[in-house]
DNA sequence: CGGGACCTTGAAACACCTCAAATATGGTGG
DNA sequence: CCACCATATTTGAGGTGTTTCAAGGTCCCG
């Protein structure tokens, strides 16, 4: 068997793909613009799910807390990404903003009703929520099995997976480590000593904390796969 | 805000949930019955999807292999459950069987077609895949938050939900302490000194290797949630 | 330029892993 | 039914990676 990612990915569905015209305006009706600045909250854990959203524009962050104090980030969030997949009446987790962002919001009930009038539609948000599926299976089999600095590149590797194609792979660390570590089951320090190593190795330039440059994306594929 | 569990479950849907006595009957007319032995493999990761499964009796285990051999085993299965979910053509996991069991199986092309005809069985499938997204960001949680023997409760409390409401807590573990470590991202050696723990501190009884009788239910609950 | 938040680095503690040996378990054939 | 065997599990000792605690440095914004 060839070397190969572990999950195989199309590219990313969004809840638009082939729509018709008619089919576009009448989603677009429903919807409202919302404007989030740094650290603004979209929506909390435990709130009622009254509307799903898409990213139009900045970076949002999905993150599960217990009462402790203790903190999951479950995902970063991309321009053209879908938000709110949830099988409760409540939401499960908080969606929070680490950029300046804009979001399409779309109330839950008439988005329901319109998913059963275009199958397309429907078709779509199940896509969607098979990739989120296969993301949040990425990530366990990452936090299961991964050593520390695997676990950045993993990061690492998503991260410029969503960048456009383009020869200087410079990746914008838009979160903090304190994110980084909560996405990755780590420290910050830990996060830390990883790019340090890593930068030492010669795999990566640090530009500053948040401007990173991949030197040998062969390599941190490698590690970030864990192949 | 009360202590509660990080993520609340509606009682398990199954794909007949809902269904009239027609829908059964053509479901039914498309699935066969297969038959597995311990440590038989239902289908591999890699190989092209071309079935669904519902799981009759036994249990199975659904798990992920990198090319190294490191393994993560996502998920225990349990009479009831629905195997499958793919949002590619091929399996991105390993199912394979802990115990006799046997599973009907259901065409995919076939299975996807019904769907169209039978919307609740669509619907059952979208609730099924939520419950899996669930399943999976708890463990996400669980691994990327949880220390060893907290990790061990998440597990003893996953199982134990599982057996229908009775006074005596009494754990079957089926599955291997390697499969259990395979699960919670640990070692044998690490699960082993968990229960032995546990067991120490009264929380559990050990009655044999893979008979564990749960003696403070509260307290491994507390500790399964990290709360 | 000053201050606060964020990041990096170091040293020591700790949890988990690795390696190794002893013990228990469960299935099989006598 | 029992003895035996292979396999699985437990336990121990030592090593490693990650965390914790602490200090110093850097960046960014007013």
């Amino acid at each position: 068997m060839t070397r190969q990612p572990l999950t195989t990915r199309q590219p990313l569905p969004t809840i638009y793909h082939g729509l018709d015209a008619a089919a576009v305006a009448r989603l677009n009706s429903l919807t409202g613009q919302r404007s989030l600045n740094p650290g603004e909250y979209l929506f909390l854990q435990h709130t009622p799910a009254k509307s799903v959203y898409v990213l139009e524009s900045g970076m949002l962050m999905m993150e599960r807390s217990s009462s402790t104090g203790r903190r999951q980030v479950m995902a970063f969030m991309h321009p053209g990404n879908y938000i709110g997949i949830t099988h409760n009446e409540h939401y499960d987790f908080t969606v929070s903003a680490l950029a300046k962002s804009t979001v399409c919001e779309i109330p839950l009930k008439a988005f329901v009703v319109l998913q059963d009038e275009v199958p397309q539609l429907k078709e779509n948000v199940r896509r969607i929520g098979g990739n989120i599926l296969a993301h949040a299976f990425d990530q366990v089999f990452a936090l299961g099995q991964k050593k520390a600095h695997e676990r950045v590149c993993f990061l690492l590797k998503q991260l410029s997976d969503r960048l456009p194609q383009q020869r200087c792979h410079s990746v914008e660390l838009i979160m903090t480590r304190q994110d980084i570590a909560d996405y990755l089951g780590l420290t910050i320090e830990t996060v830390s000593r990883a790019f340090s190593k890593l930068k030492q190795e010669g795999l990566i330039d640090v530009y500053s904390a948040h401007t990173i440059e991949i030197r040998d994306m062969a390599m941190i594929e490698e590690l970030a796969l864990a192949d």
